[in-house]
DNA sequence: ATGCCTAATGCAATTAGA
């Protein structure tokens, strides 16, 4: 089974690069974030039309997130983080699909820092960290998906000196993330390569794409009873190259059978996370 | 320190992204 994240960056004006994707990628289940469009405008009938089923928490002009799937109905189980019921942004979504429990999530920004928007951040984190131990302690299959605005270490940014004071780098946003990872998530794409240097977002500025000025922000974590299914994790690099691709380009994994042990279909390498 | 680019809103210029 193939899972996948991609921030489209606006689903109406990304729409013809969103289905080109999924008819080229086939992935069977999928996280979208930054739908940048109200309830009433996601395209569903082109999406499907592609064969995927699909529930979506919209809001006007910015946020947004929604989950696809090809492999059986979406069991939604929340829309929305506890723990601040004045939090209006759409960021969090989460649904049983297939045998997994799937958050797909929009981590807030947090630019600029200091201020409310980087405190906003890091209270959201908070939320999602008491959330994911949640979800954790059931012992279930749970996956947590979406474009997190933190990248963990140096090697997840091209330039890590110039992003230093950026709140999707500061100390306590990175501290944030290896404290979630610490809950016992596996993080999917840097745990079957360790030592890459893999970016899924690139600036629409100074060409950044063409040069390779990346960062890794969109990420797949795996609670334990999944992390033993986990045989392939991979970014869509070439659809940032598209014209009028998202600034993000998709990112996905693929498990093995419930059924099936991961360590015969392909032996995992097991890395422990480096601390920032 | 700011613009560089892009989308949404709504029709000019602002807000937000990362």
């Amino acid at each position: 089974m193939k899972i996948a994240t991609y921030n489209v960056n606006g689903i109406n004006g990304r729409l013809p690069v969103l289905l080109r994707w999924l008819a080229q990628s086939q992935p069977d289940i999928v996280c979208l974030q930054e739908l940048k469009a109200p309830q009433e405008k996601f395209p569903d009938k082109p999406i499907r039309d592609l064969g995927y089923d699909a529930i979506w928490q919209g809001q006007k002009s910015w946020n947004g997130v929604a989950i696809l799937s090809r492999v059986g109905q979406i069991h939604e189980t929340r829309r929305g983080l506890p723990g601040d019921p004045d939090d209006s942004h759409s960021r969090y979504i989460e649904a049983a699909v297939n045998g997994i429990l799937i958050g797909g999530l929009y981590l807030p920004n947090g630019n600029p820092k200091p201020g409310p928007k980087f405190d906003y951040k890091l209270r959201w984190f908070d939320r999602l960290i008491a959330h994911a131990g949640e979800l954790l302690a059931t012992g279930q299959p749970v996956m947590l998906a979406g474009d997190f605005n933190v990248m963990p270490t140096d090697l997840d940014v091209y330039k890590p000196e110039r992003w230093l004071d950026d709140a999707l780098f500061a100390p306590e946003a990175r501290a944030a993330y290896f404290r979630l990872l610490e809950q016992g998530w596996t993080d999917a794409l840097r745990t079957l390569h360790p030592d890459e240097a893999i970016y899924t977002f690139w600036d629409y500025f100074r060409n950044a794409f063409a040069r390779n000025a990346g960062l890794r922000i969109d990420h797949l974590l795996l609670s334990p009873p999944l992390a033993e299914r986990l045989v392939d994790a991979q970014v869509d690099v070439a659809v940032r190259g598209w014209e009028k691709s998202s600034d993000h380009a998709p990112v996905w994994i693929e498990l093995a059978d419930a059924t099936t042990s991961a360590r015969r279909a392909a032996p995992r390498r097991r890395v422990t996370p480096v601390r920032a």
